[in-house]
DNA sequence: TAGGCGTGTTTAATATTTCAATCAACCCTG
DNA sequence: CAGGGTTGATTGAAATATTAAACACGCCTA
């Protein structure tokens, strides 16, 4: 009757009920969903019972969960709900090797989260005075939508270029080319959406 | 006594024993690793028992295998180990959405494999004459180095620059920006590797 | 405070996995 | 062809997972 996970194995309990408090899930609810009982659901979580994959694979479509993500290395940090600000990951290749202050530079694209786990990627995006991400060549496959926070900034998508204030928005298909300058002078703040992730 | 997995349901059986027989080891020999029975690998590789987590632990950590990749769905590409010409994916983003041949693009990189999966990035580089990286804004925190196969290549890394011919090599920290760009007249093939990876 | 409803946990019975041993087939080599 | 090596598959006994039901606790309301 093994208590806690020894150090070499995987804390399946702890796992287990992670993912389903993260779904705000009660043990029968979730025994229910899954077609097992809920005295299996408790064994499991205080690592009393190692499931069999069987078993294991019904509870977590009942999450609903996949095998892999369960088994992720960075579990937590993947199923992470919230973000505080000084958490959100600059992504501008530019930005990332200087030591400078990524505020002082052009442009700068915080993620929140980890797109990678996930099929929509949000950005907090930040365009100095002047700053131009040049024509875009990288069209990835995705679409992409924003709306802008605080002050201006001109959009260009294909033939059309429009100059966008607080609260103006803009959603189009990443395939198409399509650029961004700050042409005020004042910085520009944006908070825009793609998927799936194009970095 | 189930004989073939269900549609919905992994099929553990044929993952074990194709993660099995990548490595070359016999049942017997997996499961004297593993500290199991060789009898229990054959009644999991037929389906015909679904494993413990705990068991199925013990097994791939002989293996070695990781329950994330276990169960990672592109499990026989991300175990690949030989590649075709024509499997090597081209990843230079201005050449994904056009039709025409990315041999007619000024350079085209094609990855072996899939280095999301992987520390260590190779590509095979083709760069047309007259090609220019441009000076390399995306400075990632990795090293690379190549050989040159064919044609000649102006590499500049900091602010060293140097035109290679076929056997010539490099190898540097991404971090200093560089640029590579095509003077001859005729096309240049390198082949480089990058780790982590870039892309 | 009693009663109902919600948790998660425990327990004895049952179903399944796992072990140890055996079986059957194949490939060598003498 | 016999003998010893390998391979993977099978079987009844032992160990373990899973079930169904009861248990214990907290929270609300009458």
């Amino acid at each position: 009757m093994p208590e806690s996970a020894p150090s070499d194995s995987i804390d399946i309990g702890d796992r287990l009920r992670t993912a389903r408090t993260l779904r705000r899930l009660s043990q029968r609810e979730l025994a229910r969903r899954a077609g097992v009982t809920n005295g299996m659901i408790s064994q499991i979580e205080q690592n009393h019972s190692s499931p069999s994959i069987s078993s294991l694979k019904r509870i977590l479509d009942a999450v609903p969960m996949s095998m892999a993500e369960f088994f992720a290395d960075d579990f937590t940090e993947q199923n992470a709900v919230f973000f505080r600000k000084e958490d959100l990951r600059e992504i501008n290749p530019a930005n990332l090797l200087s030591k400078t202050d990524a505020d002082a530079k052009p442009f700068s694209f915080r993620q929140v989260g980890d797109a990678r786990n996930h099929t929509l990627q949000m950005l907090h995006e930040r365009y100095a005075p002047g700053a131009d991400t040049g024509p875009e060549m990288y069209s990835h496959n995705s679409e992409e939508a924003g709306i802008v926070i605080e002050g201006t900034i001109e959009v260009t998508v294909g033939d059309r270029t429009e100059t966008l204030h607080p609260g103006d928005a803009y959603l189009f298909d990443s395939r198409i080319p399509h650029r961004f300058r700050n042409t005020g002078d004042c910085v520009c703040v944006i908070v825009s959406a793609c998927s799936p992730p194009s970095f």
